[in-house]
DNA sequence: GCTAAACCTTGCCATCATGGGAAGGTCAAC
DNA sequence: GTTGACCTTCCCATGATGGCAAGGTTTAGC
């Protein structure tokens, strides 16, 4: 396979694949005469086991480990649970970052009313006076209900 | 004011002040005879601004927006309130795709044992084998219940 | 007045994962 | 043999931020 057919079936660009190539992530491919890099099934294998880590949002990094357990017949289960597991801890940090986020801009944009005048609570609550209308106490300590 | 203590007042740092100002995002200050950038009350004032939309997750390109309306007297609230709403709704797809992200990797870990030996259903599930124990129905359709 | 520390300046490079584009070589079909 | 689809390498860009280096300035202490 080329390395367009290979993207194509492992829904990994060939920009990345090269990338991936010079970074380490994967093995060199061996090349033609006229130096077009050749894939096998083992190949293409190995490219959607990257591209499913992606998707899970590992980095590239993380996935480095993963492919290298992957390979390895010796590894225990624990290994890889463990840094499944640092990457869910990861994720929800940024899942509680982002709403801690978005519930402090709801209710900003809760108390402004969006008319045609100029007063806006949003603007002053960027401004660092605290929006008139707002922040009831329960508001104020949303978490993740509705997301 | 020197940018060290603008900075520090501030919390954006003196690194970021200097590109802000690079990239137009704030005006150019007034400078010593040595070259030194010299900061107001006003400035001080705006950075706090700047400061509390990136925590609320903004973009710099959408803080030029909002400090276009805040520097504007004749602004309508409705024109800061549909930019919030934007961003809101661009959080809440980011929010969502991390769930489901963890949603995923949360059924993946649990069916694996982690523990000494090899046989690991995170592997196989990231090879794309479906992992053995996992995915009962209303797993796989879990979304945002105990972020 | 001298020295050291703490500050400031500019400029370049790095991150992370990805895409764009240019300039040029190769292959297959017609 | 030409055309179009593919491939190659190389450089640059993103967005927000940090780090470092080489050098100038200010300030405090002696």
């Amino acid at each position: 396979m080329n390395i367009g057919a290979v993207a194509k079936a492992s829904g990994v660009s060939a920009k990345m694949i090269r990338h991936y190539e010079q970074i380490g992530l994967i093995g060199h491919s061996p090349r033609t005469e006229a130096g077009y890099r050749q894939y096998q099934e083992r190949d293409l294998h190995t490219l959607k086991f990257i591209r499913s880590a992606r998707d899970l949002g590992f980095s590239l990094e993380q996935i480095h480990q993963l492919l290298s357990l992957w390979y390895d017949e010796q590894r225990s289960s624990a290994e890889v649970k463990q840094l499944a597991e640092s990457h869910l801890s990861d994720l929800d940090k940024r899942i509680q970052a982002l709403i801690t986020m978005r519930d402090a801009l709801v209710s900003l944009s809760e108390s402004c009313c969006g008319d045609n005048r100029p007063d806006c609570p949003i603007l002053e609550g960027l401004a660092g006076h605290v929006p008139a209308s707002s922040s009831p106490p329960q508001l104020s300590k949303q978490k993740a209900q509705g997301v």
